[in-house]
DNA sequence: CCAGACGTTGTT
DNA sequence: GTCTGG
DNA sequence: CCAGACGTTGTT
DNA sequence: GTCTGG
């Protein structure tokens, strides 16, 4: 799956690649980003042309009971458009999650193997996402909230797990906004991005602790 | 008909 | 909103 | 995803 | 073991 994940580029370079209109004044970088946490996503206005960029929390909250047990990090992407939590999403909620690199902890590892993998493209890509605002019943702050969607691992993933986030390249980005784009369309997008377009460095375990969110999370692992 | 749930991982 | 269970 | 806290009773 | 926080 896809349970912690990076966000290096600098504020030019994010709006270069996401072709935004007004890029965020600011947007330190993140080598550790964990569920709850906030995120830049990018979408489309109001206007359904212009594309904008939000920072909101990864863990996708719709009701109540989501702000309780696990948060909701992941939706299938094979399932997402039959499941009542996802499926209007899917129509009408797209979103582009700013990465450019992830984590895997592999969990049956065999030997002294290190087990924990940074996974990174040699191209700029984005995770194909899901969003909502949800307004809590008792009033307040609405809580803005993304979820990554997941597919079939490649081959370089399959040997860390049995899932993988969508990955979308540039020339998809536009077809994943799209608020006019069918369902066939959409789906056409969703499947495992190329193992030989990917690389698995080892790390060390610092980025286990969300606390840790310096360079030195992605300092590969001396063996 | 109404009530109640609606998720993903991974682990066991 | 929609599907499942009773 | 991982890290870290968690409780009562009774003793100090 | 299980729940909360990041």
């Amino acid at each position: 799956m896809c349970g912690r994940f990076t966000r290096t580029k600098t504020v030019k370079e994010v709006a270069r690649l996401f072709e935004l209109a007004e890029p965020p004044p600011e947007l330190a970088p993140r080598y550790n980003i964990a569920p709850t946490q906030q995120a830049a996503v990018v979408g489309l206005k109001p206007d359904g042309v212009t594309r904008g960029l939000i920072q909101i929390r990864w863990g996708l909250v719709r009701e109540e009971r989501h702000l309780k047990g696990a948060p909701l990090v992941n939706a299938r992407a094979e399932t997402a458009d039959t499941r009542p939590t996802f499926s209007d999403l899917l129509e009408s909620r797209r979103c582009l999650v700013v990465a450019d690199g992830f984590v895997e902890w592999r969990k049956d590892h065999p030997g002294k193997d290190p087990h924990l993998f940074g996974l990174k493209s040699n191209e700029p890509f984005a995770f194909a996402g899901l969003w909502d605002v949800w307004h809590p019943p008792a009033g307040g702050k609405p809580i803005l909230s993304f979820c990554i969607l997941t597919t079939d691992p490649n081959e370089l993933l399959k040997q860390l797990h049995d899932r993988m986030p969508v990955i979308l390249r540039p020339d998809d980005f536009g077809r994943w906004l799209d608020p006019d784009a069918g369902t066939a369309e959409v789906r056409s997008l969703l499947h495992p991005y190329p193992a030989d377009e990917m690389t698995a460095v080892a790390l060390t375990t610092r980025i286990n602790s969300p606390r840790n969110d310096d360079v030195a999370c992605l300092e590969p692992l001396h063996v």
